[in-house]
DNA sequence: TATGAATGAGGTTTCATTCAT
DNA sequence: AATGAATGAAACCTCATTCAT
């Protein structure tokens, strides 16, 4: 009977807060930005549509709101390749194991929803403008330059060459995060042999 | 005074279907089956919402033509590489390039559109699992095949190694056949260098 | 190639108009007035939509145009039951035959879905006013009245006598004119029980 | 601060399905299936169409909804006649009153367009099945049966006889049903006549 | 905080009507 | 006289969002 004090109240806004997130990020990866309907979202979640809107705004709100955090996971596990042992190559495979790793699949997919839907709010047309490509081959320029000095990695503009292998890499994470069995996710040895030497 | 004769109604007739077919296989890419609005078709097609349904019953059914005439030119194409001239691996080239030169991304989106969004008729789901990857390993293991005989491809399971190059190969059509700039797709060199021994 | 002349044309014209009159009768009769399409009463003509608005203006048009018609021959078919051979209610009975007699239902139909459905035109309200059950009864008085003095029929207000009779006889067509076989049609000797005396 | 009680929600629901049925109930019953608009009953229901769709998947759904109760009501009202005090001819009478009057007559009306009407879904055709004339003429079967040996029935086969009175009450129901004043419902004596002895 | 009833804008589809030939 | 392609208004239905409790 008593009501809640401030720090339960706190406790319950975040735990529904992840309630949300991690329904909305499924059903938005799964379905797309206009397929991804508020009442899926909040069934999923456990959670009346009324709740949902007291939590976020709008459906572009939790939208956008999904995205940055993507955004911020996304760059986060890129940057933390440097923390990782090994040479230059091997740095690299596990970054390829790690994206390929079905775990970050829907974050993935979520940006590629933001990249190519329509009815994508402004707000996350400009977020994507700062987390573009480029700002994700600048953070990773470094490790392919010492790859390539030190003859682990195929010689060619660094750049260039971060571009088309991030491609190759985006193109199976958006085939994969649809669940569709038809398609076979390639070994990372295999991967890695379009940039290493013969 | 007298009515178009049939000749003329045959043309008007083909004509406008390919205006619709046209407008539609571009929407529909693009767009996805439930983002794609009639309206937008019709006025693509440069026609009324009317005269669209004059010629598709309904939305579901202008999808399921789209998609029988995508596969039939998606297997005809990949079927058409036996007529190629050239070593396997020249052969294996020239369709590389052919499938990502961007004309036939729309026709290759719209299948994946078919195979990945909701809300697909279920005739569509029938079509699609007649056309699985595994059709198109059919085709092309003897090629693979012969390819390794000669040392041109790397060994191991040839369908595998159709699979995985495959998968490959539609990730970068997805990403491509987007309007994405950030994207690069790679050059044909290098994505033989998967399948090619050192 | 030589023209039609005069007399071919009107010719023309009138066999096409009651080729159009004859299917949009039955149309209008079993469909009643909104689900009734034009390109249904065109096909059933035998014609195309084109030409059905050459000779009616409009799906009103066409509408009124048979409601006027089918008062004309109700009318006609009630008063002309003093031109038939016997005493009064051999006359009535001769007269309820002909109104159960199958051939006229769609007629009478036309007029109950004229007298009943919304999105009737104007001028036929107008119309119906004139042709009143009021008026049927006008006709019909004398003949009722003859009876009664004979002891043919029983007694008290003739015109009442007669909107009962006419308003079963009504309900009977309306029951009928719809191809349901689950009704049974009364035999005419068990009708005549209602304005007999025993 | 607290939502609805499910107490209330149970009620509200039960309210706003009782205005929808009796909106309903009136506008197919005047216009029929087709020309019936789902506007038409919110507004007359004094809802949004929204609000309809929330209570009621589609049309269909709505209009098989309504049949299912009117052909209850309408069997209910039919078997109760063994409760009525009196002779046979008693209960007929009190029965054909009450068919009469007016309050049944949408149920009835309801019943007619769903056996007369185009666009009525599969569902009503086989709900029609199960109540056929037939089954009414089982229930009334006794009742005529036993009117008969007591001499207040005309003799002849009873079925027949059943079929017939119903079929005359039906016609005069549906052409009841409408707001024509035209017509003229007869007295429950008048139509007695139709089956007792002279 | 939490619910679900309620609304209305927008999309799909139908069909009376027009028009070029 | 005759055809059928073409249009657009209006109906059905969905769903993001609001609101009373």
């Amino acid at each position: 009977m008593a009501p809640f004090n401030d720090d339960q109240l706190h406790q319950i806004r975040d735990e529904r807060r992840e309630q949300i997130n991690s329904a909305a990020i499924q059903v938005f990866a799964r379905k797309g930005i206009i397929s991804a309907k508020m009442s899926m979202i909040a069934e999923t979640a456990g959670i009346s549509k009324g709740l949902l809107y007291h939590y976020f705004k709008s459906k572009d709100e939790l939208f956008v709101s999904l995205v940055e955090e993507a955004m911020a996971e996304t760059e986060e596990a890129i940057r933390s390749v440097y923390k990782l042992p090994g040479t230059s190559i091997e740095k690299i495979r596990a970054l390829t194991t790690e994206i390929l790793d079905e775990s970050g699949a829907p974050y993935f997919m979520l940006i590629h929803q933001a990249r190519t839907s329509d009815g994508v709010p402004e707000k996350v047309k400009h977020l994507l403008e700062q987390y573009s490509m480029d700002s994700f081959i600048d953070v990773l320029l470094p490790l392919f330059q010492e790859g390539q000095q030190v003859g682990e990695l195929v010689a060619g503009d660094p750049r260039e060459l971060i571009a088309y292998y991030l491609t190759i890499l985006s193109g199976i994470m958006v085939i994969n995060s649809n669940g569709i069995d038809d398609y076979r996710i390639p070994k990372v040895d295999m991967l890695l042999r379009l940039i290493t030497p013969f």
